[in-house]
DNA sequence: GCATATTTCCGAAACGTTTCGGATGCCGCC
DNA sequence: GGCGGCATCCGAAACGTTTCGGAAATATGC
């Protein structure tokens, strides 16, 4: 309610010397601003925003444009993401638009439109495709923004992403360590990046132990449980050459995989090795699970903070080569592996 | 990126008559609207909303306040919500501003400050209770907001709720006219409004047949699957006077009394009849569950875009006694109740 | 033909902020 | 005493839009 010109009245100073005392200026003196603020305080001066992003042309907040999740597996996801995102944005000081638009609707136009009124002025971008259009088209406009996950190999923006390459390398060389050679796995839809780093990662793991790569053991698929219980069922047929090891792309597969194994009188362990990737998304913890599982671990909820984070240092005009970052991955050994 | 200033340039007219031109007023020769509209579109031209909201004080963008979603219940209703609000918000030109605070957060504080940055110019309001402290602050503000639900008999605010009074007076009459007199209630958590609405509506209906209400038939709960096992199986104690029918509050509830019956040996329909509420979240529906549920039927998802609609009315000024909004509650008869 | 409506237009001010360029006073230094 | 440098301040312009009050041109009524 109070603006600037209130307290300039109040305090007998100019506008712009309690703007500047305000935003941290050099050229202010530190008693002055002392009282300035003192005085924001007492008359609960809050910034138009309107008025600053006028001047400055940025407009403090960020936006996601997103269709609404399918399934129920994606919910969960959706969910996560949406809440960490605005939760982060919050706490530094970014408002945060969500903008959910119907599958046939062209999300570049959302965009185009959403920056040309001004109203946001930088993106997150999650599930990003190969020559994915709303990336070219924030970088032909000069916008800022941050995606979640890598593309190939020219990465020429802001992403946050996992070691894919390290998740399927460190679960394969535990399983050849224990002296599996015939190692299944259970890999999300071809196209996605993180699943070829992952097809990378798992067979150079394999060749740092000297097997080579069986095509036929592995399996790609949406990774939900069905996709881990049918494709375990049918590498396990009576007749073909069985794996030893199974790994799983990510929780769910995993409960597929134990359901499976379950049916089949085969016990995870002693007659079949199982270790899984861990999104320590909620409905499956690998301790819970019998004989509890071991894991890779990059909980998503530590992702969003992260995001948010480069992307506000995007907004700063920080040089793109400082803001790619990549979360750490955990491992647990627990009970699900036997020695061969 | 072009300007008022450009098209009055380009088409030699006023800025002033360009801009009312562009907003519809009366006094605006019909064919220079039509050109001044072509020219818009020739340059695409984009109002720079942080002017307009400077000088109308007006935002165009509405906000939702809420902490993240606790149990994966909860989660389904988050995403149909903030999916559901954000889509019609969209539809109707409005920007939709999510922020989710931690629980421990004062929300009220949060809607102060994006109010008196000028951020927002209206809310949704979720999950109401009794004394609301936001409500009060909105209204203590002045500020356009739209309830999801009501409260108790005063409720001078917009609002989009379904009539709780006719499902269950529905629910119990359906009952009540196929014979039966002993009539258990899985009611929510006792204090929501909507709880005592049909408790209030069952106790008509019940009255309605000359049947006086047994407290103790009536259990107040979380609306789980838990919550209507348990129950189901305390009402059902050999030695206790059986209800022969059961109304659960929703979906999840009506999911534990037939685990329960089930697990009884008690045959649904035949031995005691099943009625319940279906809000139409996704995971369970009434047809797929043997013997298909009789219920009343109002999806949730059908009340975002009325919402939407009523805020965008209220922030149009309308009087708030005509932004007051009930869904209609439909009802199926399917197999589960046995004339008694 | 004159006064009065009606239609269509425009200039200027305003919204609240940031920022550019300059002003003022004071200090020490030669 | 003059001069450069520093610390501290200020006026005015600018961002792009809406709107108030009025002006000009045209139509209407007698």
């Amino acid at each position: 309610m109070a603006t600037l010109k209130d307290l300039s009245r109040h305090l007998g100073l100019s506008v712009t010397q309690v703007s500047r005392a305000l935003n941290g200026h050099s050229d202010v003196n530190e008693q002055t601003r002392a009282r300035v603020q003192e005085a924001a305080k007492l008359l609960k001066y809050q910034p138009n925003i309107s008025a600053r992003r006028l001047v400055t042309g940025r407009s403090g907040t960020v936006g996601l444009v997103v269709p609404p999740p399918v399934s129920t597996d994606g919910h969960a996801v959706f969910v996560e993401m949406i809440s960490g995102l605005s939760a982060s944005f919050a706490q530094q000081q970014v408002h945060f638009l969500l903008h959910v638009i119907n599958p046939q609707e062209d999300p570049v136009a959302v965009h185009r439109r959403l920056i040309d009124s001004a109203a946001l002025d930088g993106f997150v971008i999650t599930d990003p495709v190969m020559n994915d259009p709303r990336i070219a088209f924030l970088r032909k406009r000069d916008v800022p923004f941050v995606v979640h996950g890598r593309l190939g190999d020219k990465n020429d923006f802001a992403y946050f992403d996992i070691d894919n390459y390290a998740v399927a390398h460190r679960l394969t060389a535990h399983l050849t360590g224990l002296g599996h050679q015939r190692i299944a796995f259970l890999n999300g839809v071809p196209g996605r990046t993180y699943v070829e780093s992952r097809l990378r990662g798992h067979v150079a793991a394999l060749a740092a132990a000297g097997i080579a790569h069986d095509p036929d053991l592995h399996r790609n698929g949406m990774m939900n449980r069905n996709f881990g219980l049918t494709e375990t069922i049918r590498l396990m047929l009576p007749g073909s050459c069985r794996p030893t090891a199974i790994i799983a792309g990510n929780m769910l597969i995993a409960l597929g995989v134990y359901d499976a194994l379950q049916a089949l009188g085969l016990r995870i362990s002693a007659d079949v090795s199982v270790v899984a990737h861990d999104d320590h998304l909620p409905g499956a913890t690998a301790e819970s699970l019998f004989p509890a599982l071991t894991t890779t671990s990059a909980p998503l909820k530590e992702s969003w903070g992260p995001m948010a984070s480069l992307l506000v240092q995007a907004l700063d005009g920080q040089p793109i080569e400082t803001l790619q970052k990549m979360g750490g991955i955990a491992f647990f050994d627990r009970a699900s592996c036997g020695r061969l």
